[in-house]
DNA sequence: TGAAATGTTGGGGCG
DNA sequence: ACGCCCCAACATTTC
């Protein structure tokens, strides 16, 4: 039985937004446009959604605000509507009348299986759905290795993608578009209840400002300078030296590829912050091929680690109030800003899994209700390479030593000092190690171990032998 | 995209 | 002048 609606000029074709949310190099957008037949942006909020927590709704309000605007330039409205994406997508066909719906590819798991329903679902209905890439470079499934499996080391793969991914220049930019007339459809963004009832979130809006404006800023702002260094400065986390575009990305605000082409053309010193953009094509590659990684270790053997240290401590950690500087600085920016500097999250991190010996699982968690930038690849990858168990992970005997790590990369202690100012005055020769401080350098500075900043919650060089401890009786039962 | 322990070397103080 | 020792600096190995 063919149930396809009679489709007019007039019928409209639906764009279903997700975490696209840009105008510019937006190939649904763009594929709708040119049809020819009126356009209508949808988004739906669905319950359930990986990345739910409280700062990446925040980030995905001012998101929407934002892409509310941009498409209000071209001349169409942005439909809100929440609940299942495939009734609500369903019910919008049949009552607008449209015939065909276009979205981007999304790479979590289940994604493809799910893009499947949804295109046989409509398809019954004599609707044609369409998915396009470009949340990424590569589709996952693009690169494998010479023996036909999936890449688990970063250098080959890099290798991979530098022979074989062409990436195509970004589309060029819309004029106005035509657009169906939306009245009495969707559900007022308030609706949607995505910001905090009570308001912690002035942390956010200092640091953030969401939407691809504030994209293509960040990226000016990267480009005109920090670029050229990158290579010496991401690694310092009082610097800017990085681009901030993690959650601009994660949202679609700004496509892969108008990074990727934007940064080249500033030339050759642009290779270390492109190969960086590759480490996010990677993470992408092995969720894809390991889906079950996001709560189980990649390498099998450590299934039954020992993960036994003392669960009270997990909240000490999140708060940070470790007695680490570092760490605790680390914490602090995250809850503040929702946002970490890369290099402290591998302390922070390693700090959780090695000093801790709390599951990694616990502090992915953590992170993905915290950051705006949460990402499920991302973040996946991140926590399984730095607890040893997942893809070209860090051996586990690398233990981060947070102390050392300040010293290092916060050598005037201005990091600490920006996110811990009860240690303000101590000087940088123990902003590091308080706890190791003079007790006449401790006073001066004002400071009382136990009451203004505490002691450290385990010493280093007991966590690091209890944590080698483990990593060896692991590998003896392995044999 | 470590840190700590251990090993090696070479300059200089000193008898 | 020579050998001995100390130890800082660097290199290598181990976890």
């Amino acid at each position: 039985m063919n149930l396809q609606q009679p489709s007019t000029a007039n019928s409209p074709v639906i764009v279903w937004f997700r975490r696209d949310l840009r105008t510019s190099d937006h190939a649904a957008l763009s594929a709708a446009a040119a049809t020819g037949h009126p356009v209508l942006p949808v988004f739906v909020l669905e319950s359930g959604e990986s990345d739910n927590g409280s700062a990446s709704r925040w980030w995905l309000h001012h998101s929407l605000v934002s892409l509310r605007k941009e498409l209000a330039v071209l001349g169409l409205p942005l439909v809100l509507l929440r609940g299942g994406a495939l009734e609500v997508l369903l019910g919008l066909c049949a009552r607008s009348g449209a015939s065909e719906v276009h979205a981007h590819h999304q790479y979590e798991p289940s994604d493809a299986e799910r893009e499947e329903k949804f295109s046989s679902a409509l398809s019954m209905q004599g609707i044609q759905m369409h998915f396009h890439p470009g949340t990424l470079l590569s589709e996952p499934t693009d690169l494998r290795t010479g023996k036909g499996g999936p890449f688990q080391v970063f250098t080959p793969y890099w290798k991979a993608f530098a022979n074989k991914v062409r990436t195509q220049e970004p589309l060029p930019s819309l004029d106005r578009v035509r657009s169906f007339e939306a009245r009495d459809i969707g559900v007022s963004l308030e609706s949607l209840k995505l910001l905090p009832s009570i308001g912690w979130d002035g942390g956010l809006r200092a640091a953030w400002n969401p939407g691809a404006s504030g994209a293509a800023k960040n990226l000016q702002r990267f480009l005109a300078g920090p670029v050229e260094h990158y290579d010496s400065q991401r690694d310092l986390p009082h610097v800017q030296g990085t681009s901030q575009l993690s959650a601009h990305l994660h949202f679609g605000e700004i496509s892969p590829r108008q990074i990727w082409h934007a940064a080249k053309a500033t030339g050759p010193t642009a290779a270390p912050f492109l190969r960086q953009l590759v480490w996010r094509e990677f993470a992408h590659h092995l969720l894809h091929h390991f889906p079950h990684t996001t709560d189980k270790p990649l390498r099998p053997q450590f299934e039954d680690f020992p993960w036994d240290g003392d669960p009270s401590l997990l909240s000490t950690w999140q708060k940070g109030e470790t007695g680490y500087p570092l760490v605790d600085a680390g914490m602090r920016q995250l809850w503040t800003t929702g946002w970490m500097h890369n290099r402290v999250r591998m302390v922070a991190a390693s700090f959780l899994v090695k000093h801790l010996l709390l599951p990694w699982q616990e502090g992915a968690a953590w992170f993905r209700d915290t950051l705006v930038d949460a990402d499920l690849a991302n973040n996946t990858f991140g926590w399984q390479w730095t607890a040893g168990c997942g893809a070209d992970a860090a051996p586990y005997f690398r233990v981060f030593n947070p102390t050392l790590q300040g010293k290092k990369f916060d050598p005037e202690g201005a990091y600490i000092r920006r996110w811990i100012p009860e240690l303000q005055n101590l000087s940088k020769r123990w902003i590091h190690e308080p706890s190791s401080a003079p007790a006449l350098e401790l006073a001066t500075a004002g400071v009382t171990l136990g009451r203004d900043y505490p002691h450290p919650v385990i010493d280093h060089a007991v966590a690091r032998e209890r944590a080698l401890d483990c990593y060896r009786r692991m590998r003896m039962n392995n044999q």
